[in-house]
DNA sequence: TCGATACATCGACAGATGTCAATACGACTG
DNA sequence: CAGTCGTATTGACATCTGTCGATGTATCGA
């Protein structure tokens, strides 16, 4: 299965550029800068933890808002922003929504910080 | 019940032992957030990899202002959230004010994106 | 000493952001 | 079908953020 990577550009000559590799092109700044902004807010720090550490992988807004002790609402919205980043999953399963950790999101987010 | 949680551990210190309780998280989270926060900014992304990618490592003010295109008060801004962060490192010398970027801080910043 | 240069700070402003209550929507359940 | 449950959306609000012009401050050169 393949999944979209975010922080990579799809021409092949100017991808992959990284904040340790000299000097960005604006495109690539702001693909990197939007990854980052939504790394850039405690409650969504510590939701991707809690999903990612969970046993299955998956957890629905219900078991969210207790532990970041927000509203419902502001979980939900917290939880799109990082869908938009492409930095989590959604998926309806009945009259829950199961999000999901992007397999090597962060990983790619991690590359962009380091030498090439 | 300890889970290890990828983006919560600390590099070095007081790691995924003992305390595992929520208080230590959420803090945990804010000062994982505050540098992404700061990386979360597409001018701060490009000023610092231009910077990182100068021959010397370090530029001042006025050799930033150009390749961003902003107002020399606004760089000053940006780079005053770096320094904060942890990021970039400033030394007057003269009528110049020189930026580094911190060694090691964007190696750290992405150690705590990836697997333990 | 005087003017120029490099930078920080201040004041102001528009726009973005985080938050919640209220509400709407969709899916299950009786 | 009606009601309940889990979510998303809306509207409102206070706060934060990025930006610039104007101004203050320190340093250098003439």
């Amino acid at each position: 299965m393949t999944i979209a990577l975010p922080l990579l550009t799809e021409d092949g000559t100017a991808c992959c550029g990284t904040v340790a590799g000299g000097a960005l092109e604006s495109e690539q700044a702001e693909r990197i800068a939007r990854v980052f902004k939504a790394l850039g807010d405690p409650t969504r720090v510590k939701l991707l933890s809690l999903i990612g550490g969970s046993d299955t992988g998956e957890m629905c807004i219900c078991d969210l808002t207790d532990p970041v002790g927000l509203a419902q609402p502001t979980v939900s919205h917290h939880m799109k922003q990082l869908v938009e980043a492409g930095l989590a999953t959604r998926e309806q399963r009945g009259k829950w929504a199961y999000f999901r950790v992007v397999d090597g999101a962060l990983q790619n987010a991690a590359r962009t910080l380091l030498p090439e």
